[in-house]
RNA sequence: GGAGACGUCGCAUAGUCCGGCCGAGUGCACCACCCUGCUAAGGUGGAGUCCCCUCACGGGGACCGCGGGUUCAAAUCCCGCCGUCUCCGCCA
């Protein structure tokens, strides 16, 4: 939910906004519309109220013989009274949903336009160069044992696998060096539910362009979570939380869930792009002045990662048409894929500023003792589908696959991973 | 899954049977001031959240788990939902 008050003071930030996003303009002037006749009803509405009330204590005071002359009189105003409340409160929810429908006020800087439409902000790390023929990832996995899609598939159906082995174990790995890098840098870890309520879901706002992204399950109405992002952001729900002491920071770790629906053809290979992964996420409350700050602390966290395991990527700038609805900037680090001969998203951090808090009713309390919406962040810190760039970034000719020196204090030391059968 | 009890202002509780004087009492905690010179004392006052009107001072409305209903009027009566606790059953 964008702030109101700043649509009504300064329209024009929305409506360059939207432009930016390719989204609706013309709902902002819808918005604004909404806004006074919301308005007007509900001063109509508390003044018939506040009549209402007065009447009341009348009543109650009055004498036995009449109250029957008063009550008789008192009638015809309530009636006046539940007619204006129900048109306060239908306006206030045709305001709802069309401030709702706004998406978040893009930061200053972000690229214009849709998915190509991406500023490079750099380029890391020298890409690998064989001279043998390179496997793809799942080659690779497979002479490990370390990826079984074929057996995935048999027992839940197209895009799932199972990791075994050395598979499993890597996987382990890169969420605990992730982990432990958290802890360092001060998160709480968070083991998260994985199902949620539909408010929640809807608060994070993941049942707006993503709705067909999302398992639900009918019969109990809760959404499957395609990140630990939307139990952290429920977390502090309808709380007002304490940001005295810096921002509120947490690691997730959870199992992910997502349709990929409309991705029918893509990535069907391996394990780029499948419907059940693991990943620690970090999340953070903060004060709005603080979030353009703490999203370049998120993205350096992210790259020590990727650097230190020896990987080649890139640093994005995501275009405004690109981003989620909540999203006000967000940063994408792409690891290089050798097989694919292109970068693949690895991880994604976004700066929500107001809007998911705002929804959420998560706020702080400020010096002057008023409570604000906190902004939240949020970033990948580690996923299942680094082992992609991890396998196919450090493959050798016999088929093994070279160990960074991070990971081996969570595989027991283990410097190269070998074929099974070898 | 079955039976029962419950859900009030940070915490703990009163009020609900008999609707209006209850936006709501008390204790603790909290903040300011006073008193006191001494390690957990006493006194006075103030504290909630959200929204609307107003440059402001200030005024008004809503909120007693959530949503409906009855009524001139609901924390209080009725219905639905959610949650918590206790007992029984079941259990990867």
């Amino acid at each position: 939910m964008i702030d109101p008050v700043l649509l009504r003071d300064q329209p024009d930030l929305f409506r360059r906004s939207q432009k930016a996003r390719g989204a609706s303009v013309s709902v902002v002037d819808d918005a604004l519309a909404a806004d006074s006749s919301r308005r007007a009803a509900i001063s109509a509405y508390e003044e018939l109220r506040a009549e209402q009330n007065a009447f009341g204590k009348l009543v109650a005071k009055a004498p036995k013989e009449e109250k029957a002359v008063l009550v008789a009189e008192a009638k015809g105003l309530a009636d006046k009274v539940k007619e204006a409340q129900q048109l306060a409160n239908e306006s206030e929810a045709e305001f709802v949903r069309l401030a709702g429908s706004i998406q978040n006020l893009i930061v200053d800087g972000v690229p214009e336009g849709g998915e190509d439409d991406f500023v490079t902000l750099r380029e890391v790390g020298a890409k690998p160069e064989f001279d043998f023929p390179v496997r793809d990832h799942l080659e690779i996995g497979e002479l490990l044992g370390a990826i079984d899609m074929a057996r995935g598939t048999k027992v839940s159906g197209s895009r799932f696998y199972f990791l075994s082995g050395i598979g499993a174990r890597l996987e382990i790995a890169l969420m605990s060096l992730g982990l432990d890098r958290a802890l360092n840098a001060g998160f709480t870890p968070l083991i998260t539910p994985t199902l949620v309520r539909p408010e929640i879901m809807a608060g994070t706002g993941f049942l707006g362009s993503h709705a067909d992204e999302v398992y639900h399950l009918e019969d109990e109405d809760l959404y499957l979570t395609g990140t630990s992002e939307v139990a952290m952001a429920g977390y502090h729900s309808d709380e007002i939380i304490d940001l005295e002491k810096g921002p509120l920071r947490y690691a997730g770790w959870s199992t992910c869930y997502r349709k990929e629906a409309g991705s029918y053809g893509k990535d069907t290979r391996g394990i780029i792009r499948v419907h059940q992964f693991n990943k620690l996420e970090m999340f953070v409350y903060t004060r709005p002045e603080d979030a353009e700050e703490e999203h370049q602390r998120l993205l350096g966290w992210q790259e020590g990662m990727l650097r230190d395991l020896g990987l080649s990527y890139r640093v994005i700038d995501t275009a405004a048409g690109d981003l989620g609805s909540s999203a006000a900037r967000k940063f994408d680090v792409e690891a290089w894929v050798p097989t694919q001969g292109a970068y693949r998203e690895l991880t994604s951090t976004s700066n929500c500023t107001t809007y998911q808090a705002r929804r959420l009713s998560t706020r702080f309390r400020g010096e002057d003792g008023k409570t604000t919406p906190a902004a939240t962040l949020n970033g990948t810190l580690a996923t299942t589908r680094w082992i992609v760039a991890l396998l196919e970034t450090h493959q050798r000719a016999d088929g093994s696959v070279f160990i960074p020196e991070v990971l081996r204090p969570y595989l027991g030391g283990l410097e190269v991973a070998l074929p099974v059968n070898a």
